[in-house]
DNA sequence: CTTGAACCTACAGCCGCTGTAGATTGTATC
DNA sequence: GATACAATCTACAGCGGCTGTAGGTTCAAG
């Protein structure tokens, strides 16, 4: 009789919060466990597993979808890695894309934000920058690289 | 008379999709234009400024709704810019807070998708690091820092 | 006057969750 | 066994910042 686990402990030992665990169980990503007779979630240690996979991904950033396809191969260990290595790659490539855009944006931000207003004479650093891009020095196109930029 | 802007004239000159336009429309970032006897569109020369403003400073990162505050800092010029100085700071913060991350990221990605295979005796490096945690250098503990890491 | 591109509204869907409401179950204590 | 109360259940709405669809109307060129 192996140990079983309750959807809050597997929370409370994964860091991943209940209803995370029902949507990724919603989602396909990991499988529906078994049930008490009053319908309760019953974990077993390789859902655990697979839970703690799955966090450890996402927090690589990770999407789920690249996720669900590295847990196939985990599951199904092949001699051919190289799908792996793949996703990993692509994800390495737009962390290093979204570095790039972050690091323009960083510079533009600095001397927007950092800039001694002098008294301010009629017109605000901050709202003139933004009111015209030639004041910036790099371009900031992100039309194709898909880069999320939501702050705090 | 002034010149007068049809809707998809407005998406060619600043870069913001038609969709989008009436999308900031909806949400108050921009005040309703004209209309036609038809009921389309009609734009002047100060929408397409407003516009243009939002369309940087979302390509600066900044959310919505600190750009309705610097819309609103911008036609209403004060004395006191200092409002506006705090959210450009706050933006450089949680870009740099970003980029912390992201670093850390890299190197683990780097770490993993670079390491030479070797034959992969049993295991694949990329599933073997993203099954343990301690496999990895450093910490990505991004419980609080609200990081959005989707990729690609 | 006809065509066809551009425009209109309204609403659903994307990702990766998070939060709510209201009902039920599990467990510790008496 | 009864009682209390936390934990769990389902179903669904909402977040940000759009994007896409369907099905209709209007504008401007030829
Ligand atoms: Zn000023
Ligand atoms: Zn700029
Ligand atoms: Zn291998
Ligand atoms: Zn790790």
């Amino acid at each position: 009789m192996t140990k079983e686990y309750s959807i809050g402990q597997m929370s409370r030992r994964t860091g991943v919060k209940v209803t995370t665990i029902r949507y990724y169980e919603s989602r396909g990503l990991i499988p529906s466990p078994g049930r008490t007779q009053g319908g309760q979630r019953r974990y077993d240690e390789a859902a655990l597993e697979r839970l703690a996979f799955l966090r450890h991904a996402r927090e690589l950033g990770f999407n789920l979808d690249d996720i669900a396809e590295l847990m196939a191969l985990a599951e199904t260990p092949s001699e051919d890695c190289a799908p792996a290595y793949e996703i990993a790659r692509k994800q390495l490539a737009a962390v290093d894309r979204r570095m790039t855009i972050l690091a323009q944006l960083r510079e533009e931000l600095a001397r927007m934000a950092n800039a001694d207003d002098p008294g301010h004479a009629g017109k605000c650093r901050v709202i003139e920058v933004l009111g015209d891009h030639r004041l910036c020095i790099g371009s900031h196109d992100l039309s194709d690289s898909r880069a999320d930029l939501s702050g705090s």
